[in-house]
DNA sequence: ATAACTTGTAGTCATATTGACTATAAGATT
DNA sequence: AATCTTATAGTCAATATGACTACAAGTTAT
């Protein structure tokens, strides 16, 4: 159902409100974002949060995507909304507010292609980054409490671990996460009590040690835990 | 530190972006919400959330207490921001992006002094609101459903009842948000366990049954429950 | 080939928590 | 005095938790 509304529906860009994603990612046990180099203006050269000016025309959601997609390639991502940040200052220039996204994603399945205003794109290891322009640094930290906070009382990992996965990978998720070392049986319990894994009846290969098996999310048990919310205190 | 940045900062409105405010209160048992009645403009005597537009010169969060203060005299309490809703048509003269606030409050606490495009302010039993305006009804329904999620993971109540209040008091509040009954032995004990109540040593007036004791919160402890997050399962 | 090492997986156990109750207390009202 | 209403204490079986131990199944080193 299309909807169309006469007054300023242009392409033209809202000049004092932008969108500004962290799009989290996991890759050899660590938690990464996506950054990319802008090409040009005030912050050339230096890595930021992908992001943009929204347009008249366009829902912000869809704005966030194709911000996202047209500065890294990266599409196909559930991304959600986080807040927005407006201090008056927080642009140098002029008065600008941005609408802070986040989502999950599997690193590897993407190919980065910069574009747009991005000469570069490139996953960070979350511990390192550090002196991000703006306020982007405080957005990461934001994104990453609420991203702490929500593991609690949902399930996580289906956007982020590979199809098949051993029960330690999802172990090191949560670990890389919540910055915390937990307890192998305790977790694989309660983990395996949730219904929420099914064996794939394979185990992993070329593992110098013990091979693990490999489980995967059902989906069904997936998204009712999504919905319901639960509590998992580790 | 005063913060001056030259461009474009001046009290003029920011016309493509508003605020508008979730305040929840608590009484007779039951949850209210804070609405005003619009003195003009496009819904003039409508029921709508309270709101109005960003300036130039103000932070958001500033923003949010200004207007809320000048439509209803409701202050000094403590607002949240919930997430900016921005679909293209969400307005209907032209492109508007809102940002919605939440708040806690005791209606009791406040007289309200209807103002500024408000002809009047009303607290209205959350279940009987219907058919607000604009993207309204879906705001309030997001930050219901966001309270509902909250106060499982943090301690509530400070801001919404008495500072002296009984144990049934609080769990009427409980069950007002999240909708259900709860048990009365089992809910008592698992607060009482949290070490989060302190008493008065005081017994309710006026009740014609048997008086229960009167507590009020530990703000320490609140506090640091607060920040630390906890875990609540009802 | 065997020992040492690494990771996987099963299981133990004391303690704490939960949910569903029952029972009794302390008033107020009829 | 009987009958309400709400307060508050306690029971109990079932389940969950945290801190472990033990053993399995492979790899790599000697």
């Amino acid at each position: 159902m299309p909807k169309e509304k006469a007054p300023n529906l242009s392409s033209e860009i809202i000049e004092d409100l932008s969108i500004d994603c962290i799009v989290f990612g996991f890759q050899k046990s660590e938690l990464k974002v996506l950054l990319v180099k802008h090409g040009g203006g005030i912050i050339k050269d230096r890595w930021a949060l992908p992001g943009g000016f929204v347009t008249y025309n366009e829902n912000i959601d869809a704005s966030a995507y194709r911000l996202l997609n047209d500065l890294t390639g990266v599409k196909e991502l559930y991304l959600e909304q986080l807040q927005a940040f407006g201090e008056v200052d927080r642009y140098p220039t002029k008065r600008v507010i941005t609408i802070a996204y986040y989502a999950l994603a599997r690193p590897d399945n993407y190919e980065l292609t910069p574009g747009f205003t991005a000469s570069d794109a490139k996953w960070f290891t979350i511990t390192e980054i550090s002196n991000l322009p703006y306020d982007h640094d405080e957005i990461l930290k934001f994104a990453w409490n609420r991203l702490k906070r929500k593991v609690k009382y949902e399930p996580i990992g289906f956007n982020l671990l590979p199809e098949k996965f051993t029960l330690l990978q999802l172990q090191d998720l949560y670990e890389a996460i919540l910055e915390t070392k937990l307890d192998k049986p305790n977790f694989r319990r309660k983990i395996m009590k949730m219904n929420l894994l099914i064996s794939c009846n394979e185990k992993q290969v070329g593992v110098s040690h013990r091979a693990a098996n490999l489980y995967r999310f059902d989906k069904q048990v997936y998204d009712r835990l999504k919905d319901e919310g639960f509590i998992f205190e580790f």
